[in-house]
DNA sequence: GCGTAAACTTACTGGCAAGTAGATTCTGCC
DNA sequence: GGCAGAATCTACTTGCCAGTAAGTTTACGC
């Protein structure tokens, strides 16, 4: 039952450092069992920590659940805006690839975030669900956005408008998915990854942009 | 005395009637809460039912999921299978559009099985995980074998072996999320999801074959 | 009719995990 | 040095829920 043997007894740190260290192994142990089967005693311990610090920085089960959904929200947020913002003005095309690219490479080095984010969040319902698919409601309009955009200024307007921001959730979606095939193909690079879905996708759009359809015979 | 007392008691009923009433109620309650946040008294209730009587004839809490995942992936399954099934040869794209509607017309009308399948399953880990993961795969591996053939029939062979695989889990993944995308938009025809998923996919695969590929600048 | 097995119930146990009370250090500050 | 208060712990209480023991009722064959 002794934890660590030869530490000269944790020092005693500020608050901050503290709720940020709590966090971390939230994320860790949400990530490997979900919300519900994950224990408060779990993030404790693997914190380094007893359990009502937990309780006295972070308040409840829910509350923890919370921050570190939104924490890391942000964190991707973050990451793909950051990659995204350059100096000049970029073309639509080259904007969804920088994006994609970026999204990539935040998951692939960031998995357990990626996997409380994606997995375990959307399964619990409630409160959280809602925090989630608001995130995912902001990326699927952004990704519209550019869709519509590109489709509008060549003249497609109206259908664009229609199928923009369903074409946007399959892309976000296929990216997800793509993250999770990742985790199983390790072996392939985040930039293999995203020219892949570019590929698929804008030539697509390329090609629906010109007036093709295809059409079931 | 006779039977003349007509309770709306629900009468005795043989094995797999009830069997099959348990598991409708466990896949309804799963989806809504969750394998963990699900009570087995409530599956119990829903079902009509005591709980001894879920123990007697299906098992575990474990068992009972599990049995409600095999029991729904094979409905999907079978609904998909059967929706491409025809006495002609059909061409890959074909394959794809019905494979397509026949997916969107069972998840339309099977919510719960769907939920249960896609956001429930995967969160729990363990043997379900691997029980998904191993559906997901196949159907992966089915997509991806589409895609692969088609390439090599056109002389891509090397490149379409490459990325089949990463394409057909985006593909699927497209398709998944905009599933979840239509319980939020729901005035929309099956047909038009799985026509804009088309459009998407197979005029851009259209394009790689003919050995169009887009970089970035 | 009547006995037997299958269908079904009530009412419990046991354990795990969320959340807390209250005592106990340490640390910065005068 | 000593004290105020923040940081931290041990050791509980509480409630829920998976799983079960043991009994009761009904269908149905003969």
């Amino acid at each position: 039952m002794s934890r660590s043997t030869q530490q000269p007894r944790a020092r005693r740190l500020p608050r901050d450092v503290r709720e940020r260290q709590i966090l971390d192994a939230a994320v860790q142990v949400f990530s490997q069992h979900g919300f519900h089967a994950a224990s408060m005693d779990e993030v404790a311990d693997v914190a380094g920590v007893s359990k009502p610090m937990v309780y006295t920085y972070l308040g409840s089960k829910e509350d923890l659940f919370s921050e570190c959904i939104r924490r890391e929200a942000k964190r991707l947020i973050d990451a793909v805006t950051e990659g995204v913002s350059t100096d000049d003005e970029l073309a639509p095309d080259m904007l969804l690839w920088l994006g994609l690219r970026s999204f990539f490479r935040y998951v692939g080095s960031n998995r357990d975030s990626w996997t409380v984010l994606h997995r375990q969040a959307l399964s619990v319902g409630g409160t959280f669900a809602d925090e989630i698919s608001e995130m995912r409601t902001r990326s699927i309009e952004l990704v519209a956005s550019v869709v519509v955009s590109t489709g509008t200024k060549q003249g497609i307007g109206e259908q664009a408008e229609k199928s923009g921001a369903g074409l946007a959730a399959a892309l976000v979606g296929a990216a997800e998915s793509l993250a999770d095939w990742w985790i199983d193909h390790p072996d392939v690079e985040e930039g293999t990854l995203a020219s892949w879905l570019m590929n698929l996708v804008w030539l697509g759009f390329g090609d629906l942009v010109q007036g093709a359809v295809w059409r079931p015979r």
